[in-house]
DNA sequence: TAGATTGTTAATCGATTAACAATC
DNA sequence: TAGATTGTTAATCGATTAACAATC
């Protein structure tokens, strides 16, 4: 049943490169380049084998020229193509506090096809008031307005104990994807997809590394 | 000239699912239990192998006892030593925005042996305020402020354009590791740690998924 | 005791890297 | 052309899982 050509599902290993690949590719190299880039040379930046560059990016269709490269643009675009980036994805922020305001108005997921279309709020002072531009809303209006706006995605930006219970709401909203924020594993039906940014996780390294730099405490 | 006994270093996978096994008995095991749990259990609720958590935990040392399993006191005191939980580290915060200000006012990151002793910002408006308990200084008073509390650690969360010259900033004032929230790749000496939290990275496995599972966009 | 669970070695699996012919 | 670089198969490596004796 699988479909013979193309790439069927990427594992997250190689969509977590892709994304290097392309923030390497649009940041460092395609302004001052002739246009092409070599496997090579992302694999040097990355600090990554050259083979494995070229792999991923036959994965999902991107040919190179021998003595040439690749062409950045064609990477670019077969990368957003891939990952979906050329889609245009509605979603919605539960928690308008600190960490969602900056997630409302950071305003550079624009381009990976994300558009957020509302906050949510338990706090009646918020409710009313706009952060980067999106107006926050109560909860209660939550399903109207996911139905409303037919939104896909939810970033939920609460404390840990409130996180399961909004989850629920959100499941209950007909919510496809969760990003989850908070510092709480979520339980949801196997339908829903959650990426939780375990943002401690990135502390816990940070501490061993300290401990064993034998940095004086 | 490697120690004989002990862990020596542990990669980073094995540093994460640490962490993962941390939470997991702190969250939902510790409170309900006889003080112990089995491989199983962890394994069954982290959706992995059993065997991968008693050789995690065996290569911190800690001892497990057939039939009843392993001490949650003593697994998440090994953790906590282990990953560097009981040190006392000192951090500042460099962007007193609203992420800089969700970070410092969480308070969560104590437990992990973190202290947030200052913030800094650019903006004179900001500076003199506090955030979360934390004052606000001006960049100009980044050296001192590193040598007078010994600062170990700096979290940047500031524009992607400021990053590098900020990183730059803080490896003169001595700056042992960057926790780097900016959307930009530092540039930095071999000896300073940098953990780069790439949260786009996030964004895009989800906007890989929402494709995949044919979301109409 | 019997049997649940650990601890550890061996086997497997999957990801990465090496090798090298093809190509422009 | 010569040679830099791709594309791809084979080899390697390291992480995970299976197997099972030890143990409480």
């Amino acid at each position: 049943m699988a479909k013979r050509s193309g790439p069927h599902t990427l594992n997250q290993l190689v969509v977590e490169r892709l994304m290097h690949y392309y923030h390497l590719v649009a940041d460092q190299i395609e302004s001052h380049a002739s246009g092409h880039v070599s496997s090579a040379q992302i694999a040097q930046l990355l600090e990554m084998d050259d083979t494995l560059v070229r792999k991923d990016l036959a994965a999902i269709g991107v040919r190179g020229r021998p003595r040439v490269g690749f062409s950045t643009a064609e990477l670019m675009g077969a990368i957003r193509e891939t990952l979906g980036f050329n889609e245009r994805y509605r979603s919605i922020i539960i928690g308008a506090g600190r960490l969602g305001g900056a997630i409302a108005s950071y305003g550079g997921f624009g381009k990976y096809g994300l558009d957020i279309v509302a906050l949510f709020d338990s706090d009646p002072a918020r409710v009313g008031q706009t952060l980067g531009g999106v107006a926050i809303h109560p909860i209660e209006s939550l399903n109207a307005i996911v139905r409303e706006h037919r939104v896909h995605l939810a970033v939920l930006t609460v404390p840990a104990d409130a996180a399961q219970g909004l989850a629920e709401l959100l499941v209950g909203a007909g919510i496809q994807a969760i990003w989850n924020f908070a510092p709480r594993s979520l339980v949801v039906p196997s339908n829903v997809f959650v990426r939780h940014e375990h943002i401690s996780v990135g502390l816990a390294e940070l501490a061993y590394y300290l401990k064993r730099s034998g940095a004086r405490p």
